[in-house]
DNA sequence: CAGCACCAGTTGTGATGTCAACTCATTTCT
DNA sequence: AGAAATGAGTTGACATCACAACTGGTGCTG
């Protein structure tokens, strides 16, 4: 039994869950093993410091490259904007991804027609063969975080995450 | 809609689920609607980022001190270590918050009886009315985020991520 | 009891993620 | 057309997070 769930026994031993939860004096308290964003802290710091070294290690290049060179394979020749639209990436980090991808010599660019400011953005042989690569690697850790979980819960799991992009994109940083 | 939902149709207009997708010419390539370390990516970033801004605005400390706030609430005199058993918080990143803690006057500690080495901490009165104040805001906060979903597809959400974090803890760095 | 392995915590360094200021191009408004 | 507002992308600065080397204390073992 893992720390976080003995701990939310010892707290919730009616198996009630609540994320403010009390302690023995009936102050409220977080319950860690119920309370959302230290999920979210837990796992995805976990994640991303092992897909981190390993794509360091392996092929040179951290996370946000390959999270431009996915968003690449997937639609090719688009500008920087559009990378940050779909994986939430910040226009600094794109920024600085692509020119460091393009100095590595696995993408191609040309400055878009209608606006001298644009550049579109594609992979060449290269970068689909880095790409390739990766995506097997990556798609082996997907496969080992969902180990153990059903079907079914994965589907509501999923649902239930996209529910919840859309309520951090919506309540964008002033509130959340 | 949202960006990555339209796309997620777009390359699966038959609504199969499945983070491994192909494009138009039959190359695999991740689906950022369905791969779930964007996911993770994506909202925890969110997240911590209005988080951060948040606490550090109106209380002048950050999301690590806040974390550590949590658990001595939790779990009064405590050394360090438990700390980072129990929120996954680095021993470096423990360390540096209680210090800063200290100095600010939210806690109290002593040396260990039996081992010279340790110091076992608590919040003192100031740090308990702190951690009300913030614990308001981040359950609030922790509202706005499971805002739409219903309650039987959360406790299955929570079931999914106490298997994940199970499998992180698990895999460890090495390989996750 | 001396040497050695181990452990708790501290400090330095680098990767990641974000914001804000800036440059330069485009669009809008009058 | 000229001025102002908007937009794309670049760069610098800072907060966060993690690893690893280090300090000093503990305890085991010969």
């Amino acid at each position: 039994m893992t720390v976080s769930t003995r701990l939310a026994k010892e707290l919730c031993p009616d198996g009630r869950r609540s994320s403010p939860t009390k302690d023995h004096k009936g102050r409220a308290v977080v319950d860690p093993g119920s309370y959302i964003p230290y999920f979210f802290a837990a796992i995805n710091n976990a994640l991303s410091r092992g897909a981190s070294r390993l794509y360091l290690q392996a092929f040179d290049i951290g996370i946000a490259e390959w999270r431009v060179i996915s968003m690449l394979a997937i639609e090719p020749r688009i500008p920087a904007q559009r990378i940050c639209e779909v994986i939430s990436l910040d226009k600094a980090a794109t920024s600085r991804s692509l020119s460091r991808l393009r100095e590595l010599g696995y993408l191609e660019f040309k400055a878009s027609d209608r606006d001298n400011r644009r550049k579109i953005w594609w992979l060449n042989a290269r970068g689909y063969g880095l790409h390739d690569k990766i995506l097997a690697v990556a798609l082996e850790r997907e496969r080992n975080l969902i180990q153990g979980v059903e079907p079914d819960d994965l589907e509501v799991f999923l649902k239930v995450m996209r529910m919840m992009r859309q309520n951090v994109d919506r309540l964008g940083g002033e509130d959340v």
